[in-house]
DNA sequence: CCGTATTTGTCCGTATGTATG
DNA sequence: ACATACATACGGACAAATACG
């Protein structure tokens, strides 16, 4: 693990002392193991040693094993008594079971999305489609992997919920484990992925909650289809 | 605080020793904590002094610590740097977006239930509330309560869904912490709620998955309403 | 506004349990 | 099976910040 962070430093900057003055060293610890976890920096399944993490973030052990706490809540990573702390690892049932979830959560996005968006915040949504409309053509995963991210980030605040934002985030945190449990990336189909969001786009714009709605959870389920379809039948070509 | 619970054994009884081989003393601090928050034996708003509760525990101010950043997480402390821990407290306007995502999952709880539910929990529903009609004439508040928290437990166990049940129970919780809060209790019209319970069974057992949805959502939003219509004119009559 | 007491934040030592040869 | 090495669990000491008089 590369020992490097915000944290970690020998002669604190002055940037980290401000930090300091508002996050716990626990607080921030979690934050980058987050980081680290979700970007894939440190893999599914790992081990996550005490002593090891500390130095490489420069703290005790103690703000550790406290992060380690508000992580396995976040369902990030599981804990085992006397044995250690292990990246969670999210199977095949349990990724069908958050997608129900997710849809559900989703559908209420467009539902009070579409009551609640402003005007600023639909012109981000038409701005990240038209990206994702130029990208098409070059079909680059990754970049369109952040476009989609920002795009239901948007949608998230255009819903106007706190509560919703929390449990969505984590929803969509351990369908990312998931992905990275079975090596899956790049499995959407852009052009069609890039049609749905427009058409969510169009319908949240209308102000159609029901329309928006019914696109957003249909939205999810396809998403799972294709990552399932990557993954079931990994060498033949999926139809939209 | 009255220094008792399943901790703080000077000499560990044999149970005691039992429970401490698959869980951690954080742990146990944070369940203990958690049913002391969910039952309201410490009160809303109320700062957990980290000392104080370690020697109630019986236990050093590590574990409580890991204990309080989980707690953090499931939204049942708030955590000020430098200040101290407090148990949450949930505004109207944060308990009307906590009901928006529950009524969400509340549908789809009824749909996976009408999907999934086995003949046992069906009969176990209908014990629910065939004592819920008989407790109907006799008004017992807290008795209702509990049956309620039974019913939707049973029917969650039916939904088959574990992230589900999690996201759930933590919005509950929430709620909990809202009703507690506004010093609300047994606002709920007996006759009324119970029969909504009971239209919930037969949707469910004719395995009508709209129908449950439908009627779960709004039992939700009912309940909702009749909290509200509790704390907005508290010296007028309800009506149904 | 200052000094003191209390509380939180952090670190480290020790005990206990687990994995390995 | 045993012994050794290693990791985690817990407690306690010290430092820093806050609250109080």
């Amino acid at each position: 693990m590369p020992p490097q962070s915000e944290l970690n430093k020998r002669a604190p900057t002055a940037a980290a002392i401000e930090l300091l003055r508002e996050n716990s060293l626990a607080m921030l610890a979690q934050r980058e193991l987050e980081r680290r976890i979700t970007s894939g920096e440190i893999a599914v399944g790992a081990k996550l040693n005490e002593v090891d993490i500390a130095s490489a973030l420069g703290v005790s052990r103690g703000p550790v094993r406290e992060a380690f706490r508000a992580l396995d809540q976040a369902g990030l990573v599981r804990v085992e008594k006397n044995r250690g702390v292990f990246v969670r690892q999210v199977s095949l049932e349990e990724a069908n079971e958050i997608y129900e979830v997710r849809a559900a959560l989703e559908g209420l996005i467009g539902r009070l999305a579409a009551q609640r968006i402003q005007p600023d915040e639909l012109d981000q949504l038409r701005a990240v489609v038209k990206k994702m409309f130029a990208l098409d053509k070059s079909r680059k995963g990754e970049a369109y992997f952040l476009l989609n991210v920002e795009f239901h980030d948007i949608l998230l605040r255009a819903a106007r919920n706190a509560a919703l934002a929390t449990h969505y985030r984590r929803l969509v945190n351990e369908l990312d484990l998931y992905r990275r449990e079975t090596l899956v990336r790049g499995s959407e189909n852009i052009p069609v992925s890039t049609r749905e969001h427009e058409a969510i786009v169009n319908a949240v714009a209308k102000r159609d909650e029901r329309l928006a709605e019914r696109l957003l959870v249909e939205h999810v389920l396809h998403s799972r289809e294709r990552l399932h379809g990557a993954l079931a039948k990994p060498a033949r070509t999926r139809a939209a």
